[in-house]
DNA sequence: ACCATCACG
DNA sequence: ACGTACGTGATGGTG
């Protein structure tokens, strides 16, 4: 039998830090429940054990501060945060059926040792599960430690047996302790041998084996002499060191692992529990259902009304000659719909309502500016297939939700009715509820002029670029694909004859056994699961072996061929088209995104890939217009942090890449190398993403304190961004979001977080969301733009893709050059900023020769 | 379902 | 001392 013990205050610790900030539906943080129990589940489903408990600290003191002062007297209390989480996991640990323990006196280091004892008299394996170093100690045949770590926000395990923990220590696990008392250990306020470090230490442990050892024969070691001094000081709080770290084994404790047998024995409670606390991935996870049925309050509910049984459809459309709002919620297609206009919801059915439907559903939609639906986009898709019009809509709550809270991770209307009513909801009448709270924080955000200047209009324009999609040369596609089978096959046969052996070459295990431990390469990186292969790594391996740049080559094959030419030909329509998805509400700042195929990634950087480019075409007779902004984000950069030098740039209308080399390297403009410039124009993109020496020195290939006087120079060059750097992370920490020149918002509870990565990475991302979110923000403005002049100009032209900082049009031929200066236009005037907005355009039959 | 990798801006 | 660039989506391998 199989005993799990975690260590609660230790994993609970580690999720709270680690897990970035999530609150229940009612405000409470819940992100170290939220976070313990995810690693619980985890490994639950890893090591199914047939008993499950957890140990926890209590806030009296322990035997060990009674005997020693100094004992934690510098342990920072837990943060209030956490503080108000506890009692919520104790509750929901209940509910769940897992026995906790806690014991006054003790700490829970100590019942974790005393629970492997007993587990041991009673033959029953003991896996501990923590995060602290400590518990090391009690392995032995029958206890095992899962060590938790968190990295960047990532949960990860480490099993710690009496094989692995000698393989990494390279003594007996009883050592810690006499490792810690030659450390000491400084969170803990315990003192070791002052001045002995980890190396001397672990070097001293594994030539003597123990403390006792090493003190029995102070003069006879063989060690620096200083060393020795420092022993020698430091013997009387080593000692009383190596007592404190020593956990207890036999606290009175009452236990037998029996008691904490378990098998997902779930209370009745938990589902409320989880509910309130807004977990609904644990609901699903674990089939929680609701015991009882919810009462539900009849006055809350709108009277629902079936048209045509109760109410005509002729009624019905007359009250949409009004001046009043509804909202709509479509199912099936469009053959049932619902409408709420606030006081009752209207049940519409196509099969009971006949011949009238369609009329009706005309009448419905020819509405202008009435209507609320949520995701409107994707119902407008709808309305395109039966040529119904688009002109109807004012309102959408899923855009709504997305602008209020852009890193949310999902927008439905039962995770929106959830946070803004207080209860699950659906339909008309739920779409309804959320109209009037979702318009009024938009308006206190500021985020008004944004919802309806950009976003909602933005809807129709991608409905119809949806709906056009963009033609593709399926034969040449095919072909193409065809012609890239031979390369695989004969690089695959090469590689297999330079390992030695057939093996799969795309498996990363695989292939890292072959170049690491085969072909004995010199492995760099490391993943959690073992060696990076990655590109980067490879690349550093060019020239030690000849089948890496094979690797290289057949990964490159193989990617085309799979997501490429496959992937591609499997997503063809009918009308020879492919119509990708573009969603509005997926990325944290502001940008669209594309899937379905994701259009956004087709490749260019390479030769070959680039190749792909030529297969996306216009239709006989049309062709393609292509405008791009030239460096969108350095000239926003330039505006935003109002640093002059960088504005005269872009102003004088050089090369920027080159002008910031010949600046930060200190050359003429004219002298300014192929090298120098991309090296600037490396430090110029590290900039924006909030880069360390450290990243830029690995990009360029350089050593970190040259890449760290590159830095220096630029800062020092264009000082109004090292300002603007300072300021806007200052200004985040203050306001906890920050925001793009149009008021778009992302929040950045991170930037409070203890933990140091999880603190970087939310500074990284008060430096770059302003940038890429102002740049998505003003192509979403050039698009409803453009979409609005090839209209009103009468044109055929057609936006068909956006790429970011990009925008096609396929138009008759006749059309081109019109189209194209409609392209610039628009897209350079849709704002007015401190540099000038620059768009380069070009056309052609197809996307490879119009770009 | 998750990871590593790689395609794009 | 930490661990090391922002934002996406698709794929094949793995357990």
């Amino acid at each position: 039998m199989k005993l799990m013990i975690l260590d609660g205050n230790s994993i609970v610790n580690r999720a709270f830090f680690g897990v970035r900030m999530l609150n229940a539906p009612d405000g409470t943080p819940t992100n170290a429940v939220y976070g313990f129990l995810a690693i619980l589940q985890r490994l639950l489903e890893d090591q199914k054990p047939d008993a499950v408990c957890v140990s926890f600290d209590l806030k009296a003191p322990t035997f060990r501060h009674k005997a020693y002062d100094g004992y934690k007297a510098q342990r920072k209390g837990m943060p209030e945060e956490l503080a108000v989480q506890m009692p919520i996991l104790k509750q929901v640990l209940d509910a769940m059926g897992i026995r906790r323990y806690e014991l006054e006196g003790y700490e829970a280091d100590d019942i974790l040792g005393t629970v492997a004892a007993v587990c041991e008299k009673n033959n029953w394996e003991c896996r501990i599960v923590t995060g602290d170093k400590d518990s090391l100690q009690l392995i032995s045949d029958t206890t095992s430690v899962v060590h938790v770590k968190s990295r960047m926000g990532q949960t990860e395990t480490i099993l710690y047996t009496p094989e692995v923990f000698r393989e990494e220590y390279g003594f007996p696990p009883r050592g810690i302790v006499d490792l810690k008392a030659l450390m000491g250990d400084s969170s803990d306020n315990i003192p070791g041998v002052p001045g002995v470090g980890e190396k001397t230490a672990m070097d001293l442990m594994r030539r003597y084996g123990s403390l006792e050892a090493i003190y029995r024969d102070l003069d006879g070691l063989e060690v620096k002499e200083g060393v020795r001094k420092k022993l020698r000081e430091g013997e009387e709080s080593a000692k009383l060191s190596y007592w404190l770290a020593t956990i207890l084994r036999d606290v009175p404790l009452e236990f037998r692992p029996e008691d904490a047998l378990w098998d997902h024995n779930y209370q009745p409670e938990l589902f409320e529990l989880m509910k309130r606390l807004g977990f609904h991935k644990f609901i699903e996870k674990w089939g929680l259902q609701e015991t009882i049925p919810l009462v539900q309050n009849p006055g809350d509910r709108m009277p629902r009304v079936s048209v045509p049984a109760e109410c005509s459809l002729e009624a019905l459309a007359d009250r949409l000659d009004g001046d009043s709002r509804f909202s709509v919620y479509p199912a099936e297609g469009l053959d049932h719909i619902e409408l709420c206009d606030g006081q009752t919801v209207y049940d519409i059915q196509w099969n009971e309502c006949g011949d009238d439907y369609r009329g009706f559903l005309r009448k419905l939609f020819s509405v202008k500016e009435k209507l609320i639906a949520h995701d409107v986009k994707d119902l407008m898709l709808l309305l395109l297939k039966d040529g119904l019009p688009l002109d109807a809509f004012c309102f959408d709550t899923a855009l709504a939700g997305y602008l209020l809270d852009a890193t949310a991770s999902d927008y439905s209307l039962a995770r929106l009715t959830m946070g803004y009513l207080g209860s699950e909801r659906n339909g008309a009448e739920a779409i309804w509820k959320l109209y009037e709270p979702l318009c009024v924080k938009l308006r206190t955000l500021g985020m008004e002029e944004l919802y309806q200047k950009a976003e909602m209009p933005l809807c129709r324009v991608l409905a119809e670029m949806e709906d056009a999609g963009f033609l593709v040369d399926r034969k040449a596609l095919y072909e193409f694909g065809e012609s890239l089978n031979a390369g695989i096959a004969q690089l695959q046969e090469s590689i297999w004859r330079q390992a030695g052996h057939n093996f799969n070459i795309l498996s990363t295990k695989q292939l890292g056994t072959v170049l690491f431990e085969e072909l004995m390469l010199p492995s760099g990186k490391k993943t959690k699961t073992g060696w990076s292969t990655s590109a980067d790594v490879l690349d550093k391996l060019k020239g030690k072996h000849p089948i890496v740049d094979e690797i290289l080559e057949y990964r490159m094959l193989t990617k085309l061929k799979s997501t490429y030419a496959d992937g591609l030909l499997k997503v063809i329509s009918a009308d020879g088209r492919i119509h990708t998805s573009f969603q509005m509400t997926v990325t944290d700042t502001g940008r669209l995104s594309s899937r379905e195929p994701n259009l956004q990634s087709i490749p260019i950087r390479k030769q070959l890939g680039a190749q792909i480019r030529k297969m996306f075409v216009a239709a006989p007779g049309m062709c393609l217009v292509d405008a791009d902004y030239s460096q969108i984000e350095l000239r926003l950069l330039a505006h935003i942090s109002d640093d002059k030098n960088m504005q005269e740039a872009f102003l004088s209308g050089e090369d920027f890449h080159a002008v910031t080399a010949s600046k930060v390297f200190n050359v003429p403009l004219q002298d300014v190398n192929s090298v120098l410039r991309s090296r600037a124009k490396a430090v110029n993109f590290g900039i924006v993403y909030g880069i360390s020496a450290f990243s830029l020195a690995q990009d360029i290939g350089v050593y970190p304190n040259e890449a760290k006087a590159f830095m220096e120079t630029y800062l020092e060059k264009y000082h109004g961004v090292r300002d603007y750097m300072k300021a806007v992370v200052d200004k985040a920490k203050e306001d906890g979001y920050v925001s793009t020149i149009f008021g778009r918002r992302r929040a950045l509870p991170e930037l409070k977080n203890s933990n140091f990565n999880v603190r970087s990475f939310g500074e990284r991302v008060a430096l770059n969301m302003p940038i890429q979110g102002t740049a998505a923000d003003i192509i979403k403005i050039a698009m409803v733009r453009v979409h609005r002049r090839l209209h009103d100009d009468g044109l055929r032209g057609r936006l068909i893709l956006q790429v970011h900082d990009e925008l096609i049009v396929e138009c008759p031929e006749e059309e081109r050059e019109q189209v194209s200066a409609i392209l610039k236009d628009e897209m350079e005037n849709a704002v007015k900023l401190n540099v000038p907005l620059t768009v380069e355009v070009k056309s052609g039959h197809s996307w490879a020769e119009a770009h």
